[in-house]
DNA sequence: GAGGGGTGTTGACCAGCATCAAGACCAGGC
DNA sequence: GCCTGGTCTTGATGCTGGTCAACACCCCTC
């Protein structure tokens, strides 16, 4: 195994700030290159673990896009989260030593893979890592909140609209345009997400398109006010003595 | 403040399984008792800590009940969960410095106070300890998965069914009956955690006094058929071409 | 015991979304 | 070119659960 070969480097991968701790001295980042034991290239439709395999690692994601959903005994499944370039997958596995959900490549990605003994050896040396894991998965937890706050609470318009304005936002901080976005997943794993049907989905869509918010080729959206997505989610549900604000 | 001279000892406290690792010896007990900052009492409908606190300490239910929520700027709130004694509150704050949900207590309670601060530095001292900060965490993530999917893929049924089962099955892990509940909260708090309104909970429960699998007592809940409840799990939601397993 | 507020139950009605169905569109293989 | 399978759109219809309303119940205070 000669993967570390492939300058597998996170002092010098321009993702580093993403998905490691910022304010590192030069000792404390070659330490870190050491935490990376390799990557790993996923095929489109693959998975990069499945409900039940051992937790060894956790893996930030270097190019590409993946789903993590849950399954039931009784088939039924239900999407978690779209996780893009930098984010951080695996830490359902840590409680039970074996993962709970699945986690699907959307596209060809890569992962670099962090074996989650190492983690734990070096952030007992160092507290920025600590701390930075720490907060990564506190983040992850206060999103679950989001999402629980949307399945609960929310109209299939106002999904959508958080759906889509969560998903320009995230790929606006990677660098990409705040209007164009391409999907990467079909419209029944944005529904399975949402917790509403494909149909709904492609309805909502067509009623955006006719309320000129925005322009939809297949997967090419356009966003044309973002404004307007915003609008819906801040908007109380009932229209009745609200206070405009 | 002399709130540690009353006695506030993890090493003699009957719940120390619960909220603390397994497997120390007494050297270690004896440190893991540095890091209860003190108790507190907090009343019944008033709060822990609320969105916006700055993050301090995360908190183990010693005695009571609360519920977590979050809030949006336009006045919605989810429930996203309630908490039960030996149950840690409080990992939301970590990313941000500052809580991003209310915890409120439904019964007079008392926590014990942790300062996260000095549980990173024993955790990178104690590796058990540094383990069992991560599978609480881990912990809390996959529940939140599990809630997505009941939100998101469950009938009215379904989800009061499972709320049931999940609350009788923490309380039973407590000593508690495995068929008597005295619900701490209202309906209109379990139709909000459950994503429906107090009036389906109470028809879903009265739904479930005609079938025989529960006496409802005000808040005293009885299970007569904890398996029929178990059962409305696994099934699947459409009742053709299934597969009894 | 009367009164009042919070809570819970039940009924009537209806809306939002699921479901079923048909067809359009696209990509890939031959 | 044609065919096939997957994806997406749109329409028709119906059901689950939301909404509104009336009332019962409980606990508390006075």
């Amino acid at each position: 195994m000669d993967t570390k070969s492939l300058k597998v480097a996170c002092s010098s991968c321009n993702l580093r700030e993403l998905c490691l701790p910022v304010g590192l001295n030069n000792e404390e980042l070659g330490k870190l290159d050491s935490l990376i034991a390799g990557r790993r290239r996923i095929k489109r439709g693959t998975t990069l673990y499945k409900t039940g395999d051992p937790f060894t690692a956790i893996y930030a994601i270097r190019t590409g896009f993946f789903k993590t959903e849950v399954n039931t005994p009784d088939g039924r499944e239900q999407v978690t989260g779209f996780q893009m370039m930098g984010e951080i997958m695996g830490l359902d596995g840590i409680v039970q030593d074996h993962h709970s959900c699945d986690a699907i490549a959307l596209e060809d990605s890569e992962v670099c893979i962090m074996p989650f003994d190492r983690i734990e050896e070096l952030s007992r040396e160092f507290g920025t890592l600590q701390r930075h894991i720490h907060k990564i998965m506190s983040r992850e937890i206060v999103r679950d909140q989001g999402v629980m706050l949307l399945l609960g609470n929310m109209r299939a318009d106002e999904r959508l609209a958080a759906f889509l304005v969560n998903l320009v936002q995230r790929l606006h901080a990677r660098g990409f345009s705040q209007s164009e976005v391409v999907l990467r997943m079909t419209r029944k794993e944005i529904g399975n997400y949402l917790g509403m049907q494909l149909e709904t989905v492609s309805r909502t869509f067509s009623k955006f398109v006719e309320d000129g918010i925005i322009d939809v080729n297949q997967r090419h959206i356009t966003i044309k006010d973002i404004e307007a997505l915003r609008g819906l989610l801040n908007t109380p549900p009932s229209s009745h003595c609200n206070s405009p604000s």
